[in-house]
DNA sequence: TCTTGTGAATAGATTCACAGCT
DNA sequence: AGCTGTGAATCTATTCACAAGA
């Protein structure tokens, strides 16, 4: 029952959709800053580096923001997503591990622009403690629980050594928190219910290694690659 | 023509596949320091946080490296893994913009680990260049040209301000560099053959935010959203 | 005339389930 | 008996291409 409304508002965005959603929020709101009033979905799409008609179907998963002949009004549509993605309230985020990524991350302008705020910072080690970083004073790792709760923090940050990722997730999640933003290099084990994303520099780093390699062993030309090269410009 | 072979080397290993080989990499690495000899997909997929046939699909674009009835051998499968992700060869980095996050990368250690070798730091600002990370020297952005092709930089970190990314992006591209680490948070524009991989903080932080959001709603329970947790539930 | 929104077609990824090998 | 490797089935995502609307 209940079965009305614009068919994708009521039930799941589809992931991918979700990922590339702050991507658009950037690309709009530069156009804002230009004053640019209205887009096409060709142009939007051009500013976030997809395909027009995926982007067209991303937006359509939201509703029906557009006008035909015309494209989307900039700032009707930055309003509309940052709803969606719940920017139109501000998170509290705690950071725990206040190393040189940590201070990175605390400083990180873009972090508090727009929906979320650093409402504390905690470390294990005591000469850290005390410590103050963009207005905040760095706590000390014991008053983990009592923090998340008196302060409402929603999003967790762990910026900590691979080995305090694990114990700290369980703290946090115990706490309550169901987001984490994971910038250690290891696989936390959660519960259902909870959300992990992971940041991880040699992952990514990997990742490219393996194209960089592949466009090497191109180049050098076996008859295999040049097979694959010739069926790449194909395309 | 010599169309023989596992079938799956000779041409492209899918990216998903290619996404998640660093990850079991890691939990390869975690097993090998417990001294663990053999390992089965089963065990290896829950050490990665994955299902197990989806594990045996990928490593099975690799070749056939497991044994029926008993599983992997870790060191065999780490040296095949590494291999593939081309990290016997190392990689000179450089990393452009030593900010606090420039710097966090620098220092952060599973970079120069395995595979990955810091060769260059690079800033604008002449307060910070000449100041000594990691045994490196920060050089002026000047040289930038100079020192990628007489250093042999094959990847390039940008960790510079959003306004900074594509100059930046367009002179490395220029010195004939084809695989970009972009922590700035700007959609890069490059010619086919760069590849650029993006980290950006904001974007996972919305993406938490989304989920976020969707669990809140569903406990205040809207008839709607209550309908979507016995769905979900259902699962 | 121009551009959205979307069915239909295609491509890609995941999961199932079991044959085949040790 | 146990576990890999993989076809087949399913699910998810992307792209095409055009009807419908401004």
């Amino acid at each position: 029952m209940i079965r009305r409304m614009s068919q994708a508002r009521e039930r799941g965005i589809p992931d991918a959709t979700v990922a590339r959603l702050p991507l658009y929020l950037r690309a709009l709101n530069g156009l804002a800053e230009r004053g640019t009033a209205t887009v096409s979905s060709e142009d939007l799409a051009v500013a976030a580096g997809v395909n027009s008609a995926k982007l067209r179907k991303d937006l359509s998963h939201l509703g029906s923001y557009g006008t035909r002949g015309v494209g989307y009004d900039v700032q009707y549509l930055i309003y509309q997503i940052s709803r969606e993605l719940g920017l139109t309230q501000d998170w509290a985020v705690a950071i725990v591990g206040v190393g040189n990524l940590g201070r990175a991350l605390a400083n990180y302008g873009g972090f508090v622009s727009r929906g979320f705020r650093v409402a504390a910072l905690f470390d294990a080690d005591t000469s850290v403690v005390g410590e103050r970083l963009v207005g905040m004073p760095v706590e000390h790792i014991d008053e983990l629980e009592d923090v998340i709760r008196t302060r409402d923090i929603s999003i967790v940050v762990i910026a900590t050594p691979a080995a305090a990722a694990q114990p700290v997730a369980d703290r946090v999640i115990a706490s309550g928190i169901t987001s984490i933003l994971n910038f250690a290099p290891v696989v936390l084990n959660v519960p259902d219910g909870v959300d992990v994303r992971k940041v991880d520099l040699s992952t990514e780093l990997q990742i490219l290694a393996f194209h960089e390699q592949r466009k090497a062993d191109r180049e050098s030309g076996s008859p295999i690659m040049a097979e694959n090269l010739a069926e790449a410009m194909d395309a």
